[in-house]
RNA sequence: GCCCCGGUAGCUCAGUUGGACAGAGCGGCGGUUUCCUAAACCGUAGGUCACAGGUUCGAGUCCUGUCCGGGGCGCCA
């Protein structure tokens, strides 16, 4: 990556000038490059001089000068055009437009893979996000959270690791039993009983729907005389259609998990069990108030925490910690990403707690916790956490506004923004919206190269270093920028800066497709330009597929 | 009361581990089409970065406090 080469040059200009004793040999400052901001300022550019200066006692003007006259020795003149110091104290680095052009070839050749790397070394990687209670439909609180996890789940695969994405099926809680019991009140109301939902039962529409199924399908041979509670079979009858919903929630909006997991299967295969055992032989639980406890001071809680409950149930924690000592300490994976929202954040402290208890590493384990915020339809403003009776489904946003418009409105807010959905606003936008602004772009190089290929050009002998406009470079500028863009969201975990990117990116062909005619009589520049552009098509269906979306030929 | 998150253009949001003149989309205003898709392009207006202090060569970014909003706070998940 062409970022590193330049990170390096910059390292060993330092170090060459330090040898040289023109810098004293002093520990060089963190983060050596960025990107500046302006143009002319270069491609990448360095503030270490500044932050050096008061530990040389040196001026910040000589600093750079003596950074800069090693680097242009040191740099490759085919790669770097020019090093240039600029007061206060910044090198600027500009690369050659001969290599910028060059790079088109490199794109093509990589195809597909384009902006991936090797940076997780196929380490073992398991994305958990959203999984929530097979107690209702999938809902737009949800659905952010969905975006947000599929995202990174691409993103990390892209920058090589071995990726898994689960979804926790909370069969066992307390939870699952309160729907049941709501799911039986309704099936018995159908028969004619005045069986009254439960206090804090789903008083929802779909639970009458989820009845009459259950009627339909069973009949009355899942009654029960009146005194008696629910059958075990309309729990998990009602979990399995319930599941079958989410699974068709999921698909409306294209994320499919690789695994499916139980949290009953902790129970009975015995892991809930070993997981206590090596908490309690590690020193971290006691008895108190009748209830078992997990004993976290010795870990940096401040708080003690119930693992299992007087009445003898474990609690929703109790089942995590056995949930998160299958994924490392019997599942092996390497790292876990766990992301959920705000309402789960009080969960984020005592679970890495609790990983410390259990002998694992916490920086193992990554709690991505993202904000609710609310969603707005006309006047009506609904918030997208709570559990309530009312609720907007995912199903109804994605039917509305499209998988793509949905995901690509999602994933642009960072998880920390209390963001605000506005449904009509992307309906009704859906022409000038962002989202068909970069699919536009990509439809259109798929036109000129549809109408290549009727020409019957064969672009493949193009020579890309005719490619010197400066509309080429600054696509080529921008296509460049995907693998690092991949490689500091793997690092930050931060996927919404991906729409940036590809709003600018089609900015970028937009621009130069106005300045610069692809097809035309100069036979030697169209097969270039047709390169470039086919470079293009390959980045931007690659920023698209990171986030889930699909790259139109036609629209 | 304590903890987490947010407050940046009319609206929705970015701002690259403290760097160069604070940006984008939408919306507003004004323009562009015999030419590969006008779902495009060009121009323009719009800011006390919630507020007050502090740290330093430099703060939207870090620290302290205040205000406003969202979420959470030992036997819900």
């Amino acid at each position: 990556m062409i970022k590193h080469e330049i990170e390096a040059l910059i390292l060993g200009s330092v170090r060459a000038a330090q040898h040289a004793g023109e810098l004293p040999p002093l520990p060089v400052p963190e983060a050596p490059i960025e990107r500046p901001q302006r143009p002319d300022h270069g491609d990448y550019a360095s503030s270490l001089p500044l932050r050096m200066a008061r530990a040389a006692r040196m001026s910040p003007l000589e600093i750079a000068n003596a950074i800069a006259s090693q680097a242009r020795s040191l740099a490759e003149s085919t790669v770097v055009a020019q090093v240039e110091v600029s007061p206060p104290g910044f090198i600027n680095i500009h690369l050659s437009p001969v290599w910028l052009a060059l790079q088109v070839d490199t794109i093509i050749q990589e195809g597909a893979s384009f902006g991936s790397m090797n940076l997780g070394e196929g380490r073992s990687l398991q994305v958990e996000f959203v999984s929530a209670n097979p107690v209702g439909p999938i809902h737009i609180g949800n659905g952010r959270g969905l975006a947000l996890g599929d995202t990174l789940a691409r993103v990390l695969s892209a920058a090589g690791y071995e990726v898994q994405r689960e979804y926790l099926v909370n069969d066992a809680g307390t939870q699952t039993e309160t729907f049941a019991a709501t799911l039986y009140a309704r099936y018995q109301q159908l028969f004619g009983r005045d069986a009254p939902v439960p206090e804090g039962g789903y008083p929802g529409e779909y639970m009458i729907d989820l009845a009459r199924r259950l009627k339909e399908e069973r009949g009355d041979s899942l009654l029960r005389p009146e005194e008696e509670a629910y059958p075990q079979e309309v729990h998990d009858l009602g979990i399995q259609m319930i599941l079958d919903g989410i699974r068709a929630d999921l698909e409306s909006i294209g994320v499919r998990y690789d695994n499916w997991f139980s949290e009953r299967s902790l129970y009975a295969g015995g892991t809930y069990e070993k997981a206590m055992t090596v908490l309690r032989e590690r020193g971290f639980v006691a008895q108190k108030e009748g209830a078992t406890w997990f004993v976290s001071t010795a870990v940096g809680e401040e708080k003690e925490n119930v693992l299992v409950r007087s009445n003898g149930a474990p609690t929703y924690f109790a089942s995590d910690i056995a949930y998160h000592y299958d994924k490392f300490v019997l599942r092996g994976f390497e790292r876990v990403i766990d992301v959920s929202g705000a309402d789960h954040q009080g969960h984020v402290p005592r679970m890495k707690a609790a990983a410390s208890a259990l002998g694992i590493d916490p920086s193992r384990l990554a709690i991505i916790v993202y904000q609710l915020g609310t969603l707005k339809r006309g006047n009506e403003v609904v918030g997208l956490g709570k559990r309530t009776g009312e609720f907007i489904t995912l199903r109804e946003v994605t039917d509305e506004v499209g998988a793509d418009a949905a995901r690509y409105n999602f994933v642009s807010r960072s998880a920390d923004s209390h963001m605000e959905f506005d449904l009509d606003l992307a309906k009704r936008q859906s022409a000038e919206n962002p989202v068909y602004y970069v699919q536009y772009a990509h439809a259109r190089i798929a036109g000129i190269l549809i109408q290549a290929g009727e020409r019957i050009i064969d672009y493949s002998s193009g020579d890309v270093s005719l490619l010197t406009h400066e509309a080429e470079l600054a696509l080529i500028r921008k296509m460049l920028r995907l693998p690092e863009l991949v490689e500091s969201m793997a690092l930050s975990l931060e996927p919404h800066a991906l729409p940036y990117y590809a709003l600018e990116l089609a900015t970028a062909f937009h621009d130069f497709y106005e300045k610069c005619r692809v097809l035309s009589d100069d036979e030697a520049l169209s097969k270039a330009r047709l390169k470039l552009v086919s470079a293009a098509k390959i980045t931007l269906a690659r920023a698209l597929d990171l986030m889930g979306m699909t790259a139109p030929e036609r629209m």
